[in-house]
DNA sequence: GACATGCTGCTAGGTGTGTAGTAGACTTAC
DNA sequence: GTAAGTCTACTACACACCTAGCAGCATGTC
């Protein structure tokens, strides 16, 4: 499932904690994300209408938590990417990034250690739906 | 500067080889891609409207080049990419791509030896613009 | 129970994107 | 020079997306 822009963004807000209303997904929303009330409630409801997320009430108040997983979403977009821009394979991405040196000293660090399986485990631990 | 899909489409087969018609454009399109000519010719003057591409005459015939070179069509897709996707670092990405193991050996094996400096030079070398 | 506040449902308008058609100009073959 | 084919310029339309407003219902407080 592709996400635009601002499903993104709504996404990435219920990912830090859910079920959580609709006002507590805006306080959440970056700064620059300087949206009405309104207008997130419009991206939740295409959120919805998608299956990205489920909704249910409680005494007239929605309560929103996420279906589709960080890991999926991640996925699809770096698959969407992949196919668009780097004929259709994860090599040639890689290729790039580290061409570009887009990747920092620690990046490229930390690269080359989870390539080498010697991953340190516990930290930084994506908490993702299910 | 960010390309819609159908504008990937036109991009990748005008880096293959230009000047180039719009005939000849369409002829490279992927086979999935079976748009009327009217529909690349759109699309080619979308992208001339937004500086991606330049476009000239030769006895009534329209010839395009690209301005917009791939790698940073590559990197603005990233860019979009990581920020939505990955908080906005690439540290993120590498380690999904580590982690999701979408890599296959070979691909980890390139990786390993791109990151360690033994790159082979010479084979696969993206042809770019300038 | 009337009022303020806050939430929902519904609606809407502007812009981007994908896709394509039509009309007219030009080119080439006879 | 006329017919057939090809090209361009211009226009169009549907759908997705971003953004938001409005009206009405629920809830709590005095």
């Amino acid at each position: 499932m592709k996400l635009t822009s601002a499903e993104w963004h709504v996404m990435n807000a219920l990912w830090q904690d859910w079920p959580a209303t609709a006002r507590e997904i805006e306080a959440r929303l970056p700064e620059e994300v300087a949206w009405a009330y309104t207008t997130t409630r419009s991206v939740l409801a295409r959120l919805e209408e998608k299956g990205a997320i489920k909704e249910y009430k409680r005494s007239n108040v929605s309560f929103y938590e996420p279906i589709l997983t960080r890991r999926k979403a991640r996925m699809a977009a770096l698959q969407s990417v992949v196919g668009e821009a780097f004929e259709g394979a994860f090599g040639p991405l890689v290729h790039f990034l580290v061409e570009e040196e887009a990747l920092s000293e620690g990046e490229r660090q930390k690269l080359t250690d989870a390539l080498e399986g010697r991953e340190e485990e516990g930290a930084d631990n994506d908490s993702d739906v299910e």
